[in-house]
DNA sequence: CTGAAAGCGCTTACAG
DNA sequence: CTGAAAGCGCTTACAG
């Protein structure tokens, strides 16, 4: 065995340099090296795929897309992947889509239409072959586009009328936090809302204001404030809320990183859950339950709504009939509603207590 | 003008395409439809833009890459995104290099070694023409193979001798709030040190150490405990530490996750901070200061990191010489260490109080 | 200003 | 089992 110069001399190791080095053709090479070789002797499989692991040779990716017309990628569209509630969805697309055998590829769009249009014909120029969108919006036209590039993609998280979609139950969860709040007594609520061209905030308040409306306690608008889902923005909902003639006793949040802000804005008043005012969250997110003042959340399996969406559109793309799926919402009471005393370790058993359905499954796609 | 059949006929629409439905050649087509028309009509260009619009066309990203050897893209590797404070700073690379004309592939590795080698592989076959490591690891050997491939890389965050790394002064880190629980009396703390085989862990626990032992007080070992930077991993950890024969007076996480962890291993045995343990986080996320009981912690520029490390890397694309850079950390003292009573809101104005450099930044990458 | 050709790196019928 | 050729969609010297 010659001493060859170096793993990668200059430049880039490609099949026919392979292929000269061994004295056959390129198209021997590529068969050798293919998943599964198929016309070519056991002997020159082993030469040839020795040398290439020598010359740390690595298909090209562009040139295998552009001959076979497959790429193996899927486009993901989020708003921002600094949400954890996204990145977690993220998580379960990503490690999904690997298991088999294709690759995502994500795209923060910000929740602004303008971006979304420039991320879509960024995806579209890289040839994804399917994507999964975590950005609906009522407001932007994103799903027309979408509509008319050919590429088949499904909806996370967020739904939209007549598309196909994989989200947690929000009307419900929403009405698991009213009854729950119902339940202990309140009847002046103030809900932060997060984004009303998100379904996600959308159907979590109206879910919300249903049952308090059924129940005869309608919520005025005023205690009902748009907000985005992050820390900054519950602090700034809650501080307006706090600041009304009449304060709520209780404050729904539709994410749980704005049920901080609010508790911050409640702190700075010298207020304290529940106490003063009960506080409810949305997702469960890990930090929920080890809050100084735990917080009671509504939650919602995201990994799982993530692996799921990619498991729907994978079945789509192989051609199957696929339909939306709504994953149930638990609603866990602690310690920032029903005042639970600090220290009573028993009255707080992390993810124990469940209120509504219990945690069904939706029958997988086949 | 005749009509035409749909927006987006059957299958692609190619420059071939193009050309033939306007009788002329696709390099022509090409040269109009390129980002500088040069030797075209004006007259052509708009025909052609015309017709390229109306058919939704959208270049080849793997035709244009394979024919000109770029492909403007960057990989980003990350431990996990469902970490706020990579997510952070890898929203800093991203939205630099969009910036910049160019677009971020992101890759999870989970802290894996075998899945930094399969996942950089497959960066590579992508042809990725610079990577910024956010996960290098002292038990792994990826930077060792990331040399041997002849493609430019930053590390960003975790920094190793003798490579290019944009990193927060993580060594001083630990010393700021060493001399904070110092200056506050404590003498027998307790560390919630992180991944020892990333040097922010390492370095943060350093840092830590060397200022106590300095003054006469060294931690012993089995009060440093080796953790993740997650929620989960800083209870387990807190549990621990709360369970020796003497605990500790003081508790350093080397996350602000990993102190909320803590914190909820506190409530569960009705302790508070900072009456009877003070808790001391790290990275100063947005959480931090909202919480029922704001948390100290350290502050580090997250995604200014992230934006500095893309620039270092461009300026490394275009050949010039480059050099590691530390970003300055802050201390923001709140009341789970100096104790502000709830309600006294003037106590703690969030981000004013500053022990540290004045966040001098680095000079820029010229 | 436009056309014709070559070629990026690969796979895949088609011969032999 | 191996070779030779075609072609994926694009850009870019090279002619005219």
């Amino acid at each position: 065995m010659p001493s060859r110069k170096s793993p990668a001399p200059r430049g880039t190791v490609t099949l026919a340099l392979l292929a000269e080095q061994l004295g056959v053709h390129v198209s021997t090479v590529s068969r050798a090296l293919s998943e599964n070789p198929v016309g070519v002797s056991a002997e020159t499989v082993t030469r040839v795929r020795q040398l290439a692991g020598e010359q740390g040779y690595r298909r090209n990716a562009a040139a295998l897309s552009l001959r076979t017309g497959r790429t193996k990628m899927i486009g993901v569209m989020v708003p921002r992947l600094t949400d954890v509630v996204l990145a977690t969805i993220y998580d379960g697309i990503d490690q999904t889509a690997i298991d088999a055998g294709y690759n995502t590829v994500v795209v923060n769009t910000r929740d602004r239409p303008d971006l979304q249009r420039s991320r879509l014909d960024l995806m579209l120029s890289r040839q994804v072959e399917g994507i999964i969108v975590g950005d609906s919006r009522t407001d932007s036209n994103l799903i027309s586009e979408l509509q008319g590039c050919g590429v088949p993609y499904v909806l996370v998280a967020r739904r939209m009328p007549r598309e196909i979609s994989v989200s947690t139950d929000d009307l419900k969860g929403g009405r698991l936090a009213a009854e729950h709040l119902l339940s202990l007594g309140h009847r002046r609520i103030g809900i932060v809302a997060g984004d009303p061209h998100a379904s996600t905030g959308a159907e979590r308040t109206l879910g919300f204001r249903r049952a308090y409306a059924a129940a005869g306690y309608p919520p005025p608008d005023d205690y009902v404030i748009p907000s985005g889902f992050d820390v900054r923005s519950g602090r700034e909902a809650g501080d307006h809320l706090l600041s009304l003639p009449r304060p709520p006793t209780a404050i729904f949040a539709a994410s749980d990183f704005a049920a901080v802000g609010v508790m911050g804005a409640m702190r700075d008043r010298g207020l304290e859950a529940p106490r003063d005012v009960a506080v409810v969250g949305f997702n469960d997110l890990d930090v929920a339950s080890e809050l100084p003042t735990p917080l009671t959340s509504v939650h919602s399996p995201l990994f799982d709504m993530g692996a799921l969406s990619m498991r729907v559109l994978l079945s789509l793309l192989r051609g199957r009939q696929v339909r939306s799926r709504l994953l149930q919402p638990t609603l866990y009471p602690r310690a920032s509603t029903v005042g639970t005393s600090p220290g009573r370790t028993d009255a707080d058993p992390p993810r124990r207590p469940e209120i509504g359905a219990k945690s069904a499954r939706p029958a997988q796609v086949p």
